[in-house]
DNA sequence: TACGCAATAGGTATTTGTACGTAGTGTGTC
DNA sequence: GACACACTACGTACAAATACCTATTGCGTA
């Protein structure tokens, strides 16, 4: 018999986790599992405790899914990271993809999926929930026909996460000690950058975007 | 023998109600359970099979745990509603219990605690997480300390509806076919009743109040 | 019947945001 | 050294939002 194969399963919510951990035991291959339930304890189980697969919310406190992947694949680069979402939000699975994962699920994808994405993983291949597949080839096309517009700096996601909190330009700019026509002049640039006509907009491309929370 | 528990499980994450499931399937007590995904086919369900017990999320598409359990009270108002939430959001919880749930469970709360609400719902209590527990002591204090201002009339969240949706006043009044200094009227009353001081903070307090959907 | 209140609408003034210009300075890179 | 780019800043104009008024209509209800 070969050796049972070593799942870590990193979510806050602990129903989530004990549930999936029982089907998990439940299948003929029983795993090893151990349980964590953010980025930062993931990264303390991993120092003494190799896994070969990591199954991973995105939404979760102390340290997200993205930072762990990141953290992970710098020291564990033989690490297979599934990524668990609740939302088919584009911007988590380009970014969890890019820190390294190999499989993105839904929490509404059944647990067939979730065997077949740790069977694919362990094979070398990739794993996409469907929704997520339709996603990505919406972007692609989406890519192609306008460059990129939306990458924001810096001070330009600092001055929308201030606008979200209710500041004005005025108020941004005391608060940075710069010019409110300096303000003024990000604000336009974010509009133009977010493809977005006013404040509202903005505030809900910055939701949609966790450059704030609500 | 007594005969099987009845249980609905309602919930829009197939992984998450999969793994529940089987955890209330290997207790010593087996219940009879049922699945659906959100509360239209609960209502469904119901009109053909009486549950004893509802575990219900609140956030689910077509129809939500909120509206859901309005419905179900009202025609089966023996019906005990367990509910089930990603986050101890004050709105959530107080229209649900509005709504009839007897009981209010986060989704990091340990499966002993369902087994526990379970318990409690059928001897006629009720269970509260402790994170909501706290919650509503929190709001209890708050509450005396202000009068209400918040209730905005239906007119009114149509409005901010709209103005998130990124319409400027005059668009609003010329989708609802009224002047544009009603809507002006309206969006202030509302910045008073939410106490709001400008287009952004009533963004945030819209999404808050799942006025708006991001 | 009287009262509260939601929805409607206007007057007027001020502040804030949006739009389209230009341009200097520093930093990093090819 | 040339170039791109982020950050800074100002001029000007117009649009939109905010603030504080008043006022009418209709509906439900104490």
């Amino acid at each position: 018999m070969t050796e049972a194969l070593k799942l870590a399963l990193v979510d806050d919510h602990d129903l989530f986790r004990e549930g999936l951990s029982f089907l998990l035991n439940n299948q003929n291959s029983k795993p090893e599992i151990k349980e964590v339930s953010n980025g930062q304890e993931l990264l303390d189980l991993l120092a003494k405790w190799q896994a070969d697969i990591i199954l991973m919310d995105i939404e979760m406190p102390v340290m997200n899914g993205i930072e762990a992947s990141n953290e992970v694949m710098k020291k564990y680069p033989a690490s297979k990271i599934i990524a668990l979402s609740m939302h088919a939000n584009e911007n988590y699975y380009s970014e969890m993809i890019d820190a390294g994962a190999k499989a993105f699920l839904l929490k509404n994808s059944s647990f067939e999926e979730v065997q077949q994405a740790i069977e694919a993983v362990m094979e070398g291949r990739n794993y996409f929930s469907p929704e997520i597949l339709e996603s990505i080839i919406a972007n692609l096309n989406r890519k192609k026909n306008q460059p990129s517009k939306s990458d924001l700096t810096q001070r330009e996601v600092e001055i929308l996460y201030n606008i979200c909190k209710g500041l004005s330009n005025q108020e941004i700019a005391e608060m940075l000690f710069i010019s409110k026509r300096t303000v003024d002049k990000h604000r336009e640039n974010i509009l133009l950058k977010t493809q977005s006509k006013n404040t509202a907009s903005l505030v809900i491309y910055a939701i949609k975007n966790h450059i704030f929370e609500v």
